[in-house]
DNA sequence: AGTACCACCTGACGGC
DNA sequence: TGCCGTCAGGTGGTAC
């Protein structure tokens, strides 16, 4: 599930449930989720300190662990997550990976069933990024800076769009959507696309993403000009229904219309 | 630089 | 009902 939309949701979700309440226990039930921390490390960062404020860079919530300490905890979720803020400890959700209590009682779940989510405790979300070779989060980076990350890269329009380094957040649904709006084959390679197609895939973007974020990632909530309504076996085309067609890149299915997605991207 | 392929995990679903 | 292959919105490493 998670692209830069849930996970904007998410992160908007911790702020709703989980700041400002002193953490009483640190329950981590799959450890293989740690990334360059340890269990120990972890729960002595996170005792006793509460959740200051939580930023978003591409698919990671990062939460800062009290005021100024350049401490935060750091969240992925892989390709299945969400967070899930409870009561009862009887009422934990299934695959939680790791359980934080707060002295209120409640206690906060980072639900990771495949569990290629991982959890690492960062400096600052800025470092992280960097560390990660992060590029610019999709919602903040501006246009002209993002004509210029396309470069002359010569990689498919898909893969570059879903390249985390190039920017960060989009994934292999949005990637579609960003592409079906533009009119741009997944196959296109950047290079051949002019500079006001880039900018055009730039507003797109944002628009896609933004709209995105408004219906809280429920499928079926997308306006009918979206592609991501239709993005399945059978599904058509919202312009003209003209049946979607499929191919696959890097082994991730790309769907597109082939009426609607010329290859010169143009 | 770009792409293909595998691995990491778990569960849902369709076919037989 | 049960088994099996396939697929799923991500990423990192390797090999070419």
């Amino acid at each position: 599930m998670p692209e830069l939309p849930d996970v904007e949701y998410f992160r908007i979700y911790l702020d709703a449930t989980s700041l400002h309440k002193t953490i009483d226990t640190v329950d981590v039930r799959a450890p293989r989720i740690l990334e360059e921390v340890t269990e120990a490390q972890l729960r002595s960062v996170l005792a006793g300190r509460s959740f200051q404020s939580t930023r978003r860079h591409g698919k990671y919530v990062c939460v800062e662990i009290d005021a100024g300490a350049e401490k935060w905890l750091v969240m992925h979720f892989g390709m299945t997550g969400r967070l899930a803020y409870f009561k009862d400890i009887g009422d934990d959700p299934k695959h939680g990976r790791l359980l934080i209590g707060f002295e209120n009682g409640y206690f906060l779940a980072f639900v990771n069933q495949r569990k290629f989510g991982h959890i690492a405790v960062a400096g600052s979300p800025e470092a992280f990024a960097e560390a990660k070779g992060l590029g610019p989060d999709a919602l903040s980076i501006g246009r002209e800076d993002f004509v210029a990350r396309l470069g002359k890269r010569r990689g498919s329009a898909k893969t570059t769009l879903m390249n985390q380094k190039v920017l960060a957040g989009i994934g292999n649904i949005y990637a579609d959507e960003i592409l079906f709006q533009t009119g741009v084959h997944p196959k296109t390679p950047v290079n051949a696309l002019d500079e006001d197609m880039r900018e055009r895939l730039h507003s797109v973007m944002e628009d896609v993403l933004h709209t995105a974020i408004a219906v809280m990632r429920r499928h079926e909530d997308f306006p009918e000009s979206f592609l991501i309504p239709q993005r399945h076996e059978g599904g058509v085309c919202p312009l003209d229904g003209t049946p979607l067609e499929t191919l696959e890149l890097s082994g991730r299915k790309a769907y597109f219309c082939p009426e609607h997605q010329s290859h010169e991207g143009t």
